[in-house]
DNA sequence: GAATAATAGTTATATTTTATATCTATTTTT
DNA sequence: AAAAATAGATATAAAATATAACTATTATTC
């Protein structure tokens, strides 16, 4: 077995050097954890998802237009805390590529309504079965009653 | 009583609409959840550290530095999850307001030794009083055991 | 009920954030 | 000694995010 060839003594790669620091401050603050959980989520989101060309952002688009068809683009982008001109792009695409179609609300002829095409409907069942193993893999370390603890605990601080 | 007054019946703001949409599938999805409650932590940290003119990074930056004096650009920059070229951009106008200085290593010359002026120390030293207060306003709707619940478990699913 | 204001969606553009490519100085490897 | 690798830094490109302004429609006000 051969081992590491650190050639000079006090050398330290970037892991072990991480490991020597002292990070427990850091390690207390909530939203520090918060944003490198994050980074975790989206890196991994990017491997598993990449074949499908879905993004976080996407994904969580076709979601609520699959479980609330008709909602409007400026409903989509408060709630997915997105300015509405940068949403407007991104539905631009996902329309010109067929999977959402935009109707104009016999009500309110200002307003639209968001819905899948029966292609975009396709493209969010084959993302929805990635989906289990996907959090599985982000959320190895926990048991299911830590992930649902963790799950709650996060839903709590929100305000939905 | 002033009562709302909605002219046309069907019309729905943007938190009514949010309440009656069918958001189900997102709550069950960690990695949605994780990005909103960041985003909540971020527009929080600003509103209550801009006084000091403390980002979320420069706050990290300094708690680091301050807890490892003589760390490396490039250590800083693998846990803080930074490009080094993103760092050493903050790192030069953090050190040109006097708030950290740069040492070369006696060792590894091509090495730099980060450090704290008193200048820098008096910052974090004025930013770590904020903290409790800010992390309790963020964490309100959780008990004290559930918010170290969620750290443990936040910690528990991150690489160190 | 005509003028005024407000709203939903959109486009164009600016700003900020993040990533890549390249360079120097130094150290390590061969 | 030559070649390769490393740490830091600079310049630049790409991506993400925010602001301003416009159109069409609806609501308000006088």
């Amino acid at each position: 077995m051969m081992s590491p060839k650190t050639a000079r003594p006090g050398a330290k790669s970037a892991q072990a050097l991480e490991k020597s620091l002292d990070l427990r401050a850091l390690q207390r603050t909530p939203g520090f954890m918060l944003r490198l959980a994050q980074l975790k989520f989206f890196e991994g989101f990017y491997e598993e998802f990449a074949a499908l060309g879905l993004t976080p952002a996407t994904y969580a688009i076709f979601v609520v237009i699959r479980d609330n068809p008709g909602v409007p683009p400026s409903g989509l982008a408060s709630l997915l805390r997105l300015r509405l001109p940068n949403l407007i792009k991104i539905l631009n695409e996902l329309e010109s590529s067929g999977f959402i179609k935009r109707n104009r609300s016999k009500a309110d002829r200002r307003a639209v309504e968001l819905m899948l095409t029966p292609k975009g409907a396709k493209l969010i069942a084959e993302g929805a079965r990635l989906t289990e193993p996907y959090n599985q893999k982000m959320l190895a370390p926990l048991s299911e009653a830590e992930q649902r603890s963790l799950l709650e605990l996060l839903n709590r601080i929100l305000p939905f």
